[in-house]
DNA sequence: TGACAACGTTTGTTATAACAACTATTATCC
DNA sequence: GGATAATAGTTGTTATAACAAACGTTGTCA
């Protein structure tokens, strides 16, 4: 039977080959669960680049991040993370300030009213996840988790 | 153990749930594998939106497809197809020409230059493919395949 | 048959991602 | 200790993604 990417896809050739079709496959997963996250991103008019460096912050809170910690724990990897910076900051939803010891580094962190724009998203968050990903139940979630963590390959 | 998911993003408190791990997991995945293909494509000076544009056009080769068919069969969901062509076009890749039938339509067709690029990229292509997931097998493979369509959800 | 809706594509606008060049600060090493 | 490299961040530029409004063509129905 056809799957389910075919039919999305209106797939009218065979793959190339069983590693595409699980390439295009998580390609294709990511793009529509992605897509359901930003609809409910949108009601606090963030985008996922700017909710993800919110979170980032959230688990760094108080402490803080330099920008470049901040790219480099994105999940999409992220090069021009002062401009996604600057526009947070109008909003007021991080602070920066140089580094007292090394006067390189700019120490961002996440405001009280950043924290609270997050907290507000949390359970619709959640709920979005569990709508699109609930149903797989625990077994095949952890099956799932496994694979994608077979398949990630480090960077040598 | 700590996942590769954790230690890629320095994760430093536990997902918030199992779905949300699994939604990262495939988001950050994507990331992963389709950088490695935009490397490879950066050798024929495509992005990956337009090397997609042009594989479904090979697939519809030699009847070609309208823009909106088009942006509906693309993995990342596209709205601005007409651009997109422009740019094609102008490299001579693809051709486009008015649905005698019906003058709204356009029809696009991939060209021979277009074909000949394509298939200069496919053995590349196939071999970043094995080289990012080949070290699967075809039994974890087989799961993740179908564990990915299980979670598609469609739209209802 | 003529107004209106539906459809496919184009265009305008804005925001942002990608890339490289640049500035400022700190570390290194002779 | 001073030239040089390394590091962190900024800025400039270009290309493109997202969104909505507009345009032209075809279908529908009174």
């Amino acid at each position: 039977m056809r799957t389910k990417l075919e039919r999305e896809l209106k797939q009218t050739k065979p793959f190339a080959s069983r590693e595409e079709e699980v390439y295009l496959g998580i390609l294709f997963t990511a793009e529509r669960l992605s897509w359901g996250v930003s609809e409910v991103l949108r009601q606090a008019d963030l985008t996922p680049t700017q909710y993800n460096a919110l979170r980032i912050l959230r688990g760094a809170h108080p402490e803080g991040l330099s920008c470049n910690e901040i790219g480099e724990r994105m999940v999409t990897k992220y090069t021009d993370v002062t401009r996604l910076m600057n526009r947070l900051e109008a909003r007021r939803l991080i602070t920066r300030e140089r580094d007292e010891r090394d006067q390189r580094f700019l120490v961002t962190r996440i405001t009280k009213d950043g924290l609270a724009l997050l907290a507000e998203l949390d359970k619709p968050v959640a709920e979005c996840h569990r709508r699109q990903l609930g149903h797989l139940g625990e077994r095949q979630l952890a099956s799932l988790r496994r694979l994608l963590d077979a398949a990630l390959v480090l960077p040598e």
